[in-house]
DNA sequence: GCAGCTGGAGAACGTGCGTTCTCCAGCTGA
DNA sequence: TCAGCTGGAGAACGCACGTTCTCCAGCTGC
């Protein structure tokens, strides 16, 4: 079997079950038994547990912030893009699989123990703050604005992944709007 | 040693390490070692270490709203009320062992595997979701409001957690004034 | 003083799991 | 055909930790 290949199927494994039970209660041969890669090889591709968690949480980032900007770019004007972050994050929480954010989970799990997955999650956040901060910059808004949608995104997410509601996007969306117009004077 | 002595000291320990490292990366006889708790005792008073979770989260919670409450109460007038959750809330951050909201860590940790943590985080935040609705329905503002200070106050937390910055409940305020006065019509 | 209870210290037990090792089936090249 | 390599299955190892057990010092009541 081929090695690129292995990775992809032991990473679309350890994606589905850590992001679906948590890190901490996945077991490597969990991984292996879904995946069908053997712990040899396992090992082989990632020296340790820690990078195999650190390489789901970056392939994840890179999907998760492409379906994002798939769904963003969708909308000409630089003011309705702003507000479909927010009908994105709706979409993405009504999935079925959605258990929060995948991130933030991970810092709850790992933050204090493990230097790696900081690493992952911080960058994550950064580059999803910064997409916001060029989404508010185009529609030539006020670069406060950027920090205000950010925590309003971030609080839905929390929100929507411990009540398992799609609510929170709603909400989060509506006072965007409000906070947008504001800014726009 | 009195029961009621010896419970608190537990319960002391269980907070300090548990919200300092994590929960999981605390055993029980860091807790023993911490309290001065033996093992016998601590089996005694918490059949299990689930338990003594459970009843930090529940110490901890009443806590944390009176603390929160006795801050917001300092202020006359409604409006101002309001805002003082998120001043409240700067002032939490800043403090030396702030590492974040115990109960979204929690539910990071073992929210899919223990129903009693997921209970008490349910608990926690409706709780302080309920406490601003309050707060809103004293100002005389609409109710629609309180959802979006919530999300405001919970991505704040979860920034704050991961950056280890004050920041975020400042620019939450300064989002949270803007719809208090929007909503103030 | 002495039987009997209480509670502490810490050893012991069992299990789960990250990681490594052993063994062997099946392929490759001469 | 046969030595040698590859990779898989799964046993084995070591350790951490939740939980229980053993032993004993110190106290209580007669």
């Amino acid at each position: 079997m081929d090695s690129a290949v292995a990775r992809e199927q032991a990473l679309d494994a350890a994606e589905k079950l850590f992001y679906g039970r948590g890190i901490q209660s996945v077991g490597m041969d969990d991984v292996r038994g879904t995946s069908g890669v053997s712990l040899k090889r396992l090992y082989q591709l990632f020296p340790a547990k820690e990078q195999l968690v650190e390489a789901y949480l970056e392939r994840r980032d890179e999907r998760w912030r492409e379906r994002l900007a798939a769904h963003v770019e969708a909308h000409g004007d630089p003011r309705g893009r702003l507000l479909a972050v927010f009908d994105w994050l709706e979409q993405w929480f009504g999935e079925d699989d959605f258990r929060g954010c995948a991130w933030i989970n991970a810092y709850g799990e790992l933050g204090a123990t493990s230097a790696r997955v900081t690493t992952q999650v911080d960058a994550h956040k950064r580059a999803f703050r910064d997409y916001l901060e060029g989404l508010v910059a185009d529609a030539g808004l006020p670069g406060a604005l950027a920090g205000q949608l950010y925590l309003l995104a971030e609080g839905a997410m929390v929100t929507a992944g411990i009540t398992r509601a799609t609510e929170p996007a709603r909400q989060a969306r509506e006072a965007a709007r409000v906070l947008v117009e504001a800014a726009a004077g």
